[in-house]
DNA sequence: TAAATGTTGTAGCGATTGCTACAACCTTAT
DNA sequence: ATAAGGTTGTAGCAATCGCTACAACATTTA
């Protein structure tokens, strides 16, 4: 037993996690099968290539991505400026770090135009901003809008200040202000004026 | 003739060109002498190893990140959303990109922990927060702050959207308005009240 | 039991990597 | 002219890359 299915799936359990860690360097196929606890021979079994191995566990991470932030954030919708608060906490924390950086460096891989990682990226980034937009007790019309400043904001910080992202604070309180003072329509709850020219 | 040195600087030039179209990868030592017009014997004359003809060429490209910049804007304080808005545009247009993705696969290979590439990463980013902050006309305890915010933003779309950052528009705008709403101490004029916290 | 199929190890190919040994050239100084 | 030193080409090393040929073993099927 063990099959070829059973160990495929195992093999992207692992590195999923090396990927965490260590981001997409260091991946040549035989430094792969020593976190894996295997050869590279085997992952070649396992894969049909290198190319559909990386991708396997990129899309993985992205499928389960999903579910953590759930788990974390609950699903009681919050004004977009505790959410960024919240989110800007998560950020500085050592567990969520693994995460952007490695989002981080699946965007610079895909701008190089490499059309599978193109593909995986927009795929891990709606899932932000799909998240983040039902999280959001703003009108309709202007969830995906905000989610994604608000996480281009986030993610933004890590590009200004690589390594140290908390250097980004007074930019991020900034933005914190900015969203509070919002005026108009973000009266307190849920009823939303329902712009039909959105979903 | 054509010494050592001016060998050396002419080769920064040629490869800075190269490096703003192709991005960090593509960067053997072979395909840069091709570049260059060179041999990659030479390129290791002319530099003590790849390590410090890389860093050359970036440190290049971020001195002379300042002037071209002053050169597109000029010198006259803009409000932030005026100064967003013209920076968006020019995020969008192709003359720009190659800044924009350099500086994003700068920041994902510093996000790996080699400290030359974070000291030139910061170097650069701390350039453009310098030049935005001269440029904009809010309280100059905010200007920092705000700079950070805005470039953070046209970044994020980036990291967003790789390879299409045009569907980062609408957050983008969503920020412009936020800008805009911006209540309290904007009052027009460079009155300043000068809060001693800060430069 | 025999044949077919699934799984794994050994070994290595051809290409690329950063870098270097060595010798030849060319210019300059004596 | 001769020596010294700056400049350049040829060739190749050792390491790594993704990947494969081939055979051995295991398991299932007939």
């Amino acid at each position: 037993m063990a099959k070829r299915q059973d160990k495929r799936a195992e093999v992207i359990d692992l590195l999923a996690v090396h990927f965490l860690d260590t981001g997409l360097s260091d991946t040549g196929l035989r430094r792969l099968a020593e976190v894996a606890g295997t050869s590279d021979r085997m992952l070649l079994y396992y894969f049909e290539n290198k190319e559909e191995l990386v991708a396997a566990v990129l899309t993985q991470i992205a499928s389960s991505l999903g579910a953590s932030l759930t788990e974390m954030f609950g699903h009681r919708p919050l004004p977009p400026s505790t959410l960024l608060e919240a989110l800007w906490a998560a950020a500085k924390s050592e567990a969520f770090k693994p995460h952007l950086r490695l989002w981080l460096d699946l965007a610079a891989n895909a701008n190089r135009g490499d059309p599978l990682l193109i593909s995986i990226s927009q795929q891990i980034s709606a899932g932000w901003i799909e998240w983040m937009a039902h999280l959001l007790a703003v009108p309709d019309a202007d969830k995906k809008a905000t989610a994604a400043l608000i996480l281009a904001a986030v993610d933004g910080q890590l590009v200004l200040f690589p390594g140290e992202i908390a250097r980004g604070e007074s930019a991020i309180l900034q933005l914190i202000r900015l969203l509070k003072q919002q005026v108009g329509h973000v009266d307190i709850g849920d009823r939303q004026h329902h712009d039909p020219a959105y979903s």
